[in-house]
DNA sequence: GTCATTGTGACAAACGATTGCCTACCGGAA
DNA sequence: TTCCGGTAGGCAATCGTTTGTCACAATGAC
């Protein structure tokens, strides 16, 4: 860095106030069009570089947003995410990633770091546990905040994630319509709202159909690859032989498929398996995976433009935006035929 | 926001200097200690949130690095991530991620817009074609730039990378060892320095097991899932009929093993496949991926620590920095015998 | 009683962009 | 000629920290 180039370095070259430059350079109507044009050349000829501190020290708008959730390698958040990149990049924001691996702590390390950045607002995925006076922090400090994929109780912001205990029940009734009767769930916590609705949506479902619940039929826990693959040697364990079962995530549901077929039987045939979200992963999965599509583009989508318009003023509404799931029918699901 | 807390104000409320508060918060010996103190205590009962962009104005140094990869959902680069992540966590630096999906434009407007809120130094794996100017004007404006995970022709930069030609000869090797004479390469391109890396490793253990090379063998372009699990079908009608496959990574083999599947042959017995990069998926594949470990971790720990050691004055020397990839055998890989 | 010395903390000038306010100038109308 | 409306662009204060330079007081040595 030979010599910094600043909006004085531009003007003295002109023989101009730094005033008009930088109207100029944001294209504003005071400035003539040709007397703009010239200065924007010189600029380029420069090679002036913005400085959105010193700027955004004045206007107290960084063009920031922060983004945090449970763990951006996990391709569920990972579709969120593209979802939001690309609302935020058409509106000149940059955006700030942060995992939070469900620490109370690192997500309030990411809030209060991206206070100092002065940041415009913040997209987040409540890690568990989250005090209410974390989020408070955000919006007492003028930086508005949306939730994405799990809701919080006791706090009335603008929130959006599929409704989990409507897509869980699609899952399992798929289940019980191809005549299955012991129909394990795999995965999940009570920790989470989401994990709360997703269970209660397994357990309405099979009520309906008037199948005894039983609680020994769930096993709770896993929420990755890892964590299915495991899972699956208790699962094909338990006394009362669950035929298929509904898997908390996609991810999951190929770990448990994958366990499946390490003990030499054939996930699809001999135990179908459902999983949830519908990433891109599921319709290449062997078998093809029967799921849940989950709605992460929307939510991504609409968390942004949510964010987006009320920095720009307009007040969204507060709440829980439900994004209603859909089922996709793949061939890890078949009829129920009793086991050999 | 009822209303912003600076230093002057915490001045003002104790009868001190604003200088004397900036001092103390940062545990200068020049401010006693009980003053400290008590300074602290104060900042903290007002709620006084540092300005991290007035602060970098004035000592032009702002906290921030950048990283740019590919794709960041990708899991070889979330690898990385993720080593980068807890190597820069302990050093109070603040990271801002971005894929550039090979896409030049995307990455120069990263660059760009890092440069403006004063990033302290970027950790690229640049883009396909990135000309050197693009890294350059990282330079030139005093930002540091580190390459991981593939190198680039005519900079002489920090680059931290696997041994792809190593690396790929361990796989072919092994293969050649159980008795394979028809290999096949899937995926890859000649566009980067990996891509060609990798094919040269493959021919050149090929060729010193005297076996002949055929470039139809390789069928370039697939890098992800999806990709391998499309090129089965052209993998399988090859005319040649190769009995095992060298992948370009984990997810192609994944894919590519998936495809066999699907086509109704065992992956691991009629065929071999070998992956590459040894994601922690790998070993939970069915079957358990025959792979090279790429040295993820430690290409992302010593891109960082490297770019904090320049950071703080010593300068690191230039050049490329080669991991040693190690084979790990599993179940994806078994003797030559005869296709049915 | 003087003179250093040490420890505390204040002053004020940056850092670079933004913006409300003001001036100068031009052409046209009365 | 005088006045008016309008346009172009300059001035200078401001955002909140940091830091080099000083001032002052207390201490201790001689």
């Amino acid at each position: 860095m030979v010599q910094k180039i600043k909006l004085s370095t531009i003007a003295e070259s002109l023989g101009l106030s730094t005033a008009t430059i930088s109207l100029a350079l944001r294209d504003s109507p005071l400035v003539a069009i040709d007397t703009r044009e010239k200065i924007k050349d010189q600029a380029r000829a420069l090679g002036y570089i913005y400085n959105r501190r010193a700027a955004s020290l004045r206007t107290s708008r960084s063009g920031i947003i922060g983004v945090v959730v449970h763990d951006i390698m996990n391709p569920f958040y990972g579709e969120i995410l593209k979802a939001i990149e690309s609302e935020l990049d058409r509106s000149r924001h940059t955006f700030i990633l942060s995992n939070h691996y469900d620490s109370v702590e690192k997500q309030r390390t990411f809030i209060e770091t991206l206070l100092q950045l002065g940041g415009d607002g913040v997209i987040m995925s409540p890690a568990i546990g989250t005090p209410i006076e974390d989020v408070k922090l955000a919006e007492a400090n003028g930086m508005p905040a949306i939730l994405v994929a799990r809701s919080m109780d006791g706090v009335d912001l603008p929130t959006y994630r599929g409704d989990d205990s409507y897509g869980i029940s699609l899952a399992t009734n798929h289940l019980i319509g191809l005549g299955h009767r012991t129909i394990a769930m795999i995965g999940g916590t009570d920790q989470t709202s989401t994990g709360r609705d997703r269970y209660q949506g397994y357990v309405n479902a099979l009520r309906k159909a008037n199948i005894e619940v039983d609680p020994n039929l769930r096993i709770p826990g896993p929420r990755s690859k890892q964590g299915g693959f495991e899972a699956a040697v208790h699962f094909l364990s338990l006394p009362q032989k669950p035929t298929a079962a509904v898997c908390w995530n996609d991810l999951v549901a190929i770990g448990l498929m994958n366990g499946i077929a390490r003990a030499g039987l054939v996930p699809g045939q001999d135990i179908s398996v459902t999983g949830y979200d519908d990433l891109e992963e599921a319709s290449i999965a062997t078998p093809a995976l029967t799921t849940v599509w989950n709605g992460q583009t929307e939510v991504g989508r609409l968390a942004a433009r949510a964010l987006l318009d009320r920095l720009s003023g307009s007040h969204d509404p507060d709440g829980i935006h439900l994004i209603k799931p859909e089922m996709r029918i793949r061939q890890s699901t078949s009829p129920h035929h009793p086991r050999a």
